[in-house]
Order: C-alpha cells, then structure tokens, then sequence
RNA sequence: GGGCGGGUAGCUUAGGUUGGUUGGAGCACCCGGCUGAUAACCGGGAGGUCGCCGGUUCAAAUCCGGCCUCGCCCA
C-alpha cells in the first residue's frame, strides 16, 4: 500500500557507542552548559549585504545548507556607521559601510557597532535569496533548487539570535522536517563515529566535531564570515552516564505515512466512547491532528526483525510478507533459518525481486518499535492470521479497553494506527483513560524520591482486595489517585471487616441450625427482611447503571453504604435475637434466607472489583465460584423484575422493590436517631425505659412500631394527631422593640409577661386588646416559642424532599415509675453481665451461676425483671441479694447506687 | 515553551455543566451515649480565605481572565 518508507529521524545520539536515547535516557541527562555561540555573516549573491545569522552549534555549520526567517517578523536592512567602540572582545567584525539584514527587534541585543536603518521589510520578501556557502565543499547541491537560499520557517523567533536560523538539515528535527519541506540536500557532514566526513574541510576532516568548535570559529572569522562571538548558558542533553554532550544526528529510520490516514484515525476516533470525554476530543483528538508519520525501527538487536531487504545493485526495496515469500526469493534456502529472529535472520540475501536485476538484496539491520508490537495487541493475542480468522472477526472492533492517560500518545495510538493502516476499521469502541497513582502528596512516585508504595506491603496486611477496593472508591476513574495507606486501611476494617462479621454471622447460626439455603419454602418474611431486598434491588441496579456510565466510584461508595449500614448496622443489628431463638420458627427462617440471599448478591456486585474475599464467601454459601455466576442486574436473560431465591445453577434477578416500604422505614431510622438525641439533651439514660412514646405526623409506620420501642427504650408507642397536647406557648420578649417602647419600665413588662398566662396573653395580643404594666404590647414585641409541657421531651425532624417535606414529631413521656426503674435496673445488671461473659470468652450457650448484690439506694428490682436477667445471662442459678457484694466482686453504680455481682 | 487535567477541613474526598438559604461526607481529635456489635455503632463539638488575584452579577466553590502549584503528554 505505499506506507511504508526510509528516511531520517533526528535522534540525540551518542557516537562512542553508537546509540541514539529515549527521551526517558535524555530527560535524565539535560545539564546546564556555557558554550560558544556564534554571529554569522552571509554574503548574498547578487547583493552586497550579508544576512545575520546566529547559532549555538558551530560544528553544524559546515552543513549549512539554507537561512530560515519569520514571514511575518520584520527585517531591517541596515548600515555599519562607525567602528566599534574598544572594548570589542573576541574574534570577528565588520567593517563600516558593510550591509547586514537581521530582525528589527533584535538590532540592538545582536549588534555592537553604531548603525544606520535603511530599510525594512517582511520576512517574505527575503525568500528565494541566494548566498554563498560558507564550507563550499562539504555538501553537494545535486538537484536541489533551494540549496543556499532563504526559506520562510513558522517556528522562526524574536526572542533570541537575529531571527534569522542556520539550517543544517541532518543535524536539528525541525530543521530536518523543514529541509525535506522546500529541498533542502539532505547530507551528512558527520559520520556515525561523530567526525567530520573527508572532503567537508582539509583542516576539519576526520576530526570529533566538538573538539572542532574553536577551530571552525577560526576559519570564518579568517574569512570575515564571523560577526561577533559570544558564550551561552542553555540547557542541552548529556549521556546520562558519561556527561558527554549527545549530537542531533539523523539516522536512517523506516516510517509509517500516518499522515496518509489522517481524515481516517480522526474518524475512527469519532467512533470510540472515550472516558472521560475531553481525552479523546482533546488531548488524544489534537495528537491525531498533528499527526506525523510513524518511526518504527529501532537500531536494536532484540525485537521483532523488520522484514525489509534492499538490494545492492539497485536500490529495490522488498518486503517478505511471509516465511514462504522469503523462501522463495532466497539465494540460499538453507541459510533461512527456523527462528526468525537476529542475528540468524540477518545471513538470509534474496535475489532481486526488481524486473531485469540480478542482484542481491541485502536485510535493513532494524528491529521493529516494541510499540509496533503493542499496536498488534488486537490481533496478535489471537494468533491471526495463522489461527484463522473467526476469533478476530468475533471480537473486533474491540468492545473495551483500559490504560493510564500516560498512554494516550502509546497503546491508544498504537493500536489505532495499526488497525486503520493494516484493516482500515477502528480499534475499540470504548476507552477508558486512568489516572496516574501518585503518593499522597500528589507527588510523583519514585525510588529516589523514597515515596514509592509497595503494594505488597498493603497485599500482606489488608489484602488485595481492600488494596483495590480503595483504589476504585477513593475517586473518578480518570482522576489522579493520591494513594493514602490509611485510606486502605480504613477500607479493610470498614468494608471488608464488616462483610466477614456479617457472613460469620450468618454462617454460624446456619451451621448450628442445619440452614438449607435450597430448601426455599419462605412463607412469611418480616417488614424487615422485605426491605433488606427492596435496598438490595435499588443498590445493585443502581451499582449496575453506574457501571455502565463509569462511575465505578460512586457505585462502590453505593454498596459499600449498603453493607455498613443497611445491612450490618441496621439488618444484622435488629435481626440478632432473631436469630437467638433456639427453637425452629418461621421468622428465623425467613430471616437466614434473607441474609444469605443478600451476601449471595453482594457478593456477585462485588466480584469484579475485589474478586477474593467474595469468592470465599460465595463458594461456602452456594458450592461453587462467585467468577462462574451470573451478574445479578441487567444482564440480558437475567429475570432482573422476578423475585425468587438464589437456586445454584439457576440465573436469577434481584428481588423486587418496594419504595414505599423504603420509605417508611428510613422514617423509623430518622426517628431512632431523634429518639437518641432526646434523651442525650433531656438528660435521660438510654437504659432506662420511658413509659410512653407518641409520633405526630408522617408515614403510618405501625408495622415498625414494636421495632422502634426497641430502639427508644419505650413501653408503648402510639400515634397521636394534636401535638398540642404535649406543648405549651411561651412568650419571649422582643428586647429591641419592648426597650424602646417601656424603657425604664421594662423590668416591669417582663415581670408582668412571666406572670401571665401564656395563651390567654397571646389570644389578647392578636385581638389587639393586651396591656401590661401599662403598655399596650402587639404581636411585634414578642416571640412565640413552642416547648415541651412539664414531663415530656420531644424532637422534630423534616422528613422527605422538597414539596412532599413533612415535619414529624417525637414525644417521649420523661416520667420516672418503680415500674421503670426496675426494668431499668434489670437492663444495666443484664448489660454488666453480658459485658463480663464477653470479656472472660465464654460460650454464648454457656449456663452461669450469678449472684446479685443490691447496694443502699438501690431500686426495688421486681420478679418479672429478675426473672428478665436471668433468662438473657443464660443463668441456670440465680441469687439475689440486699448489700454490699464482697470484695472481688465485681460492682457498678447507678444512680448513685452500687451494685455488685458475680458468676460462675 | 505548548496542550490537557487537578488544587475544597490535619488527611482522603462530594458538589462544580444548570450561580441562590448554613459547602456535604469519611478518617483522626474532643465530649457524651450505646453494645453478646465487628478494627463496630449512635448523638454532639471543634476544624474551611473552596490555590491566589481580578472581573461579570443583587448573589460566585460554581461563570470569565490572569497568576501560582502538582501531574500527564509534547517540544
């Protein structure tokens, strides 16, 4: 197809061992030098001036070949009025009379002599002037037309030189893109060892070229070429190793024609759904509007060998598309060798495949760019074409791909060229471009920096899976990863600590009863139950669109808030002393199929992201792999609307849901929360019960209501309709109005205020007929408040959004009974007890003796309530005492009594 | 030097396109509570010039311009 060409590629190249750098190697290796600079003087042919040139690299002078200069900067022609002045150092000058042309702007940084302007003009008008060569021998004008002349540059400045650019084709990138551009000689001066090649010039042939830098200087000043010579301070690459200075040397290199499938890689660009987007429009988009063509060899030994050979006689250029190709051109078929690779592959010579020429063709010495290499991903990982073509054809364009945004001008472009070059079609058709993983100070991560991570230090202690966990919930897929080892620890004792509690707890309640996850007959499920699946159906198709739309981040975050909070802290929470039960009931069943068909699911949206904790979970509760599963939402053939339980073999959706039933019950959470914050500000022990709760307004959550007792510490809950009946008004002064109304008297308002009945004072305010201590008082000077009446406690909360917004109140009855305290009581000996249990380790089935001592001051402790204690402790023998306990008992107080116990 | 993106509490971050009441979380910290509830949980507190400067606007974390800084790619 013609893509395929020889050429130069400017590469900083270091001649003693003969390699050109990355630009890895010669970003490591740019130093800070002081070298010669140079003026130059370049006579025009058929003028009397000279063109003002400047340069920082004298060795490239005797392969100057043309003078580039701005189109649109402005040159000024002008003339040497007077010698210079004596303090004139170093070689070079000019005479006075002599005529120079150099950028207007820079007259004065780049001369030293007084001057008269005689003219000036735009760069364009110097295009096409021809002048003398300052090395007359050192390259061969051939059929060049441009060869000395002025060309007109877009990358050509004011801010340094005389805006005029010394061009020595072989020797500078741009200079070598603009030389092949206009037609310029494309020759070298230097050879591969860095020396002057024989016949450049008798004094210079031969020699290293920067050893030659004075000498050169020498040789034009002698020829009144040389202006002015100056010392520059600019930053240049060095070997890295050695410190030596690198040349910019053009090396013979094969290229791909990108620029022939420009139009067609931005319209298979178009094709691609980019995450996020501005990588592919923008950074990736503009790479591929500037396209340029293709380096692909490497002067390497290892890789893949270029299949090109060129023959000695003629110059034919050939290409062996395939082992038998090369058989059959080859001189010497036993010398093509099994393994392709160098150097076995390099002794092969084929005949000319030129029409008419007998000669021999000889193999180019390059390997291909491992990037070459990379761009063949799509077909290579299927062995095509030598496996056939079906799997290529089945999978192409490829469906999704993923790299750090480091690639965008590596993988993403290499496979893109190589699919639009060799099958003229798009690539991919989705690509996700990551950020980089930076350390936690956003700093990059290096050895030398000392700030790498080791992530098998986080492996070893948290896990991969909390590794990756972290990584993908700490932020947007495409954003820079600030990796904070806390961070992954937090998602290790949050997350997954909370996960492993959770199925624990499951697992062993199913192992003491013989729970048979396949026998489904699930009669009845509690409120609860039923809303655990309606939350799981909402987090995993919501986890699933998220997906879907990239935002793995945030569908994580979704399920993670799910398991901490929904299902530990809320479902296990509330379900345990379901699960106590020692006999066989229908709610505990109901209660362990929920709990195994939830983490069946949760496991199932966790896999992709931490596929190893999960797997354990899954293989215990279901027999096999949480990787052979189905997907749990939105997967087509998955029943996602059906509600039946988890049947190993069978697909299955998520359960169905009930938003109402969600509703509500966030209600009963708010609520258990206000219920906490009530007695936190009246003062009043979670522990010891109210008698009474009342709610006011909101959703009818009587199902909940003997849950929410539970949670509110209250023996009864009732909905009531007149909050009134729990608030009473107080009036408030209005300081600012009443002070300027009463002044001095005002001591006497407020008195008078405080003495009145609050409704009757603000029934007579609004009907205007209100006057205390002789002032009338209006609606303005005081405040309404709304408190509680003597013996309650209430909060409020706003429940719902926006218009469907609904206060909610609750009251609690603040009333301390016998009652009461004794069931109070018996709550803090239970506590105290179990917390002793907890501490010595012992079975949660194993019976104790307990012996209770009840101090001075204790409240009476009623039969029910000691019989309470003793069922929850699992006390087989039970003693309960009046006085202090002994000595090694152990003992607490409240209320300011003291109790003691001990078991055995 | 150019292009693209980031900068919000001590740390990690949400929000930013569509400007609008008091900028949300989590960790850590302080106070209190709860717990056969797990490296857990609940309530409260303290902690913010939303990188800096300027502009538009009644109103800017949000829109515009400039600058600083970090990262990636290119030169």
């Amino acid at each position: 197809m013609g893509l395929v060409y020889k050429g130069h590629k400017v590469l900083p190249f270091w001649p003693q061992t003969g390699t050109s750098y990355s630009t890895h190697e010669v970003a490591l290796g740019y130093k800070e030098v002081e070298e010669p600079s140079v003026y130059l003087k370049f006579k025009l042919v058929d003028d009397d001036a000279y063109i003002h040139a400047w340069t920082t690299t004298p060795w490239t002078l005797p392969g100057n070949v043309g003078l580039a200069v701005g189109p649109d900067v402005t040159y000024a022609r002008i003339r040497i009025a007077e010698p210079p002045a004596d303090s004139w150092e170093g070689r070079g000058g000019a005479k006075v009379g002599e005529e120079l042309i150099l950028a207007e702007d820079l007259l004065a940084e780049s001369l030293r002599h007084q001057i008269e302007v005689i003219d000036t003009f735009p760069g364009s008008e110097l295009v096409g002037k021809a002048y003398e060569p300052l090395f007359p021998d050192a390259v061969e004008r051939g059929d060049s037309e441009t060869a000395w002349t002025v060309v007109e540059a877009d990358f050509v400045t004011t801010t340094d030189g005389t805006g005029v650019v010394h061009t020595a084709v072989m020797y500078g990138e741009e200079d070598y893109i603009l030389g092949k551009e206009v037609g310029f000689p494309a020759q070298h001066t230097v050879d591969m060892d860095g020396r002057f090649i024989a016949g450049t010039h008798h004094s210079l042939d031969g020699r290293y070229v920067k050893d030659c830098d004075d000498d050169i200087i020498d040789l034009l000043h002698y020829d009144d070429l040389l202006y002015r010579e100056q010392m520059y301070t600019h930053d240049y690459p060095h070997c890295w190793r050695t410190g030596h200075p690198l040349l910019y040397y053009a090396m013979d290199s094969w290229f791909v024609r990108m620029t022939a499938v420009k139009e067609k890689l931005l319209e298979f660009n178009d094709q691609v759904e980019w995450a996020p987007e501005w990588v592919g429009e923008g950074r990736f988009g503009e790479w591929l509007r500037n396209v340029k063509d293709w380096a692909i060899s490497r002067e390497r030994f290892w890789g893949t060998p270029l299949p090109v050979w060129i023959c000695e006689e003629c110059g034919h250029q050939h290409c062996a598309g395939s082992r038998q190709d090369m058989l059959d051109a080859a001189i010497d078929t036993d010398v093509v060798p099994e393994d392709l690779h160098r150097p076995f592959v390099d002794d092969v010579r084929l005949h000319c495949q030129a029409d008419g020429c007998s000669g021999e063709m000889v193999r180019e010495p390059f390997v291909l760019d491992c990037w070459y290499d990379s761009g063949c991903a799509f077909f290579a990982q299927w062995h095509h074409p030598f496996a056939g073509t079906e799997k290529l054809e089945a999978n192409f364009p490829i469906d999704y791909i993923c790299e750090g945004v480091d690639q965008t001008r590596g993988w993403f472009y290499t496979l893109l060229a190589v699919s639009t070059t060799v099958f003229d079609s798009n690539c991919y058709k989705r690509c996700l471009s990551l950020g980089m993983v930076l350390d936690k100070e956003g700093k990059k991560m290096s050895k030398s920096k000392d700030n790498a991570i080791d992530p098998w230090d986080h492996f070893n202690r948290e896990g991969a899976d909390a590794t990756r966990w972290y990584m993908v919930t700490s932020g947007a897929p495409w954003n820079p990863l600030k990796f904070d080892p806390t961070g992954v620890r937090e998602t290790y004792a949050k997350m997954f600590l909370t996960l492993w509690n959770v199925y624990k707890f499951h697992a062993n309640y199913a192992a003491m009863d013989d729970f048979e996850p396949t026998d489904n007959s699930v009669a009845l499920r509690a409120p609860l139950d039923r809303w655990l699946l309606s939350r799981l159906n909402a987090v995993g198709s919501s986890l699933h669109d998220q997906f879907v739309g990239w935002d793995f981040h945030k569908a994580c975050r979704e399920l993670e808030d799910f398991v901490v909070n929904d299902l530990s802290n809320w479902y296990v929470r509330r379900s345990r002393r379901r699960l106590w039960d020692d006999a066989e009931s229908a709610d505990k069943l109901a209660c362990q199929h929920t709990l195994h068909e939830v983490l069946v699911t949760v496991c199932r949206l966790m896999a992709p992201v931490a596929p190893y904790m999960v797997d354990e979970i899954h293989r215990n509760l279901v027999g096999e792999s949480v990787h052979l599963a189905d997907w749990p939402a939105g997967t087509p053939g998955c029943r996602r609307d059906i509600q039946i339980l988890y049947i190993p073999g069978e697909v299955r959706g998520l359960p169905s849901r009930d938003e109402e039933l969600e509703q509500r019950m966030a209600l009963v959470r708010a609520l258990a929360e206000a219920g906490r914050r009530i007695r936190v500000e009246a003062g009043r022990r979670q522990r010891l019960p109210c008698q009474a709760g009342w709610l006011v307004g909101g959703l009818d959550i009587s199902e909940f209501h003997s849950l929410l007792c539970d949670e509110l510490n209250v023996e009864t809950l009732t909905t009531e309709d007149d909050l009134d009946r729990f608030q009473q008004i107080e009036l408030v002064p209005n300081w600012k109005a009443l002070g300027a109304k009463a002044r001095a008297d005002l001591p006497k308002v407020k008195e008078a205020l405080a003495a009145a009945d609050a409704d009757e004072t603000w029934a007579a305010i609004q009907a205007g007929k209100c006057e205390l201590a002789g002032f009338e008082i209006t609606p303005d000077d005081v405040e309404v408040r709304r408190v509680e009446k003597e013996g309650y406690a209430a909060a409020t909360i706003e429940f719902g959004e926006g218009d469907d917004a609904e206060a909610v109140s609750l009251v609690l009855d603040m009333a301390s009974t016998p009652h009461l305290l004794s069931r109070g009581l018996a709550r803090d000996i239970i506590r105290r007890v179990q917390q002793k249990r907890k501490d010595l380790d012992l079975d949660v089935n194993a019976l104790i003796s307990l012996t209770v001592w009840l101090g001075d001051g204790t409240p009476e402790l009623g039969d029910v309530d000691w019989e309470h204690v003793q069922t929850e402790t699992r006390t087989d023998v039970g003693v309960l005492l009046s006085g202090n306990g002994p000595e090694d008992s152990d003992s607490f107080t409240v209320d300011k009594a003291t109790i003691h116990f001990s078991f055995d």
